[in-house]
DNA sequence: TTCATTATGGAGCGGTCGTTCTAGAAATGA
DNA sequence: TCATTTCTAGAACGACCGCTCCATAATGAA
């Protein structure tokens, strides 16, 4: 009923994410997602509500097509250690190629949440609980294959990944050095028995 | 020569800081400056500039009296040992017992700018040079009194704790939990032999 | 005293912000 | 066909943005 929309909810999506992902929520201005998503401010805030229902959007549209996605692909793999040297390979790849240096749109946004908007501010913990649960999971299947030493606690195991992760995409942000990432998950990797094969820069697709 | 100024720089770099520490710096506006400051927007363009340049002058006040200040009282202890045990106690108890979950104002700054600002990039990743170059100076110093084994790479651990130190940043903004903290750091300094004391989240002051 | 210089208070500048409005177009159901 | 519903284009709204101007006040130098 009622005249259908014209646009691809997906391609939108996209495009919103990357300009928010790019500038972050405050420094995206409406017209700039006017811009990006070839979309007139009239269609955007009756498909989406507002600024922040369009970032929302965005950001489970991001989470499912980058971490989310990431995670999946990983978790699939026959062995633990293949699952956690693919994950940080690709996180690692992802952050030294990206021109833009964007790092990562959930850790931008945790950072630029306040306790002023709480349910911001859970909806970031709740995915950040999520990666933890991931590598948590992989941690005691390796574990119990035999493929990681059983002495160290997985819950310990599963935080420091998580904090590794985040900070990696901390300083992808403001020192994208492959030399530099490969000294903080060597150690990380060590620990688990592991050998992490020292990965350079990766030169970004020209699209 | 000319009409003194009636305010103390320290005082209004010191309530600038915090406004822009919670806020970050495009949410914060100069009107809201103006009333932290007790300052008229004449007397703030006159005395830093514009927006930015206040900005810029109250992160170095910021950083002279957090980072920098914490680095240099906990390098002048006896032990690299205790400096590195005081150093994160410190940061951690901060962390925990901010009411306003603010994290820190160099990340946080660090995910705000972008490859746009050079300026201000190359300005955050020199400031974590320097944290990772004290780091490695209490590594060396810790290594070398026998504090600390001399079988991992001083350089490699100095990355690791810079790392540990952002991603902590991160998840106090959104995760600020004590057990979680303890996870982290517990198993860091168990490399150098150094057992980490839990602690538990601290009552912040009610001021 | 006068002058040059710098700081302050407060009004207000042009511009951009997020958002809404109105007119009309494209679909469905009767 | 026509009423109803939803979507789109583009202008425009009031609010707020960063910032400047102007008159006046407070200092040191001559």
């Amino acid at each position: 009923m009622g005249r259908p929309r014209e646009f691809d909810q997906d391609k939108v999506l996209d495009a919103a994410s990357r300009v928010f992902w790019a500038n972050g929520y405050e420094a995206t201005s409406t017209r700039a997602l006017s811009e990006a998503t070839s979309l007139t401010p009239a269609s955007i805030y009756n498909a989406f509500g507002d600024k922040r229902g369009l970032f929302l959007s965005a950001m489970e549209h991001y989470l499912n097509s980058t971490i989310r996605n990431r995670i999946a692909r990983h978790e699939a793999l026959p062995s633990a250690s293949a699952a956690l040297t693919g994950f940080f390979t690709e996180s690692m790849d992802r952050a030294l190629s990206d021109p833009d240096q964007r790092g990562c749109m959930l850790v931008n946004t945790a950072l630029e949440s306040t306790p002023r908007n709480p349910e911001l501010t859970e909806f970031v913990a709740a995915e950040m609980r999520q990666i933890e649960a991931f590598f948590l999971r992989v941690i005691k299947t390796g574990q119990k294959n035999g493929e990681f030493p059983k002495d160290l606690k997985p819950e310990d195991l599963a935080a420091q990944f998580l904090t590794l992760l985040m900070g990696m995409r901390v300083l992808s942000r403001v020192r994208p050095e492959a030399k530099l990432f490969n000294s903080l998950i060597r150690p990380a990797f060590a620990q688990l028995g592991l050998v992490w094969p020292n990965r350079t820069r990766k030169i970004s697709p020209t699209l």
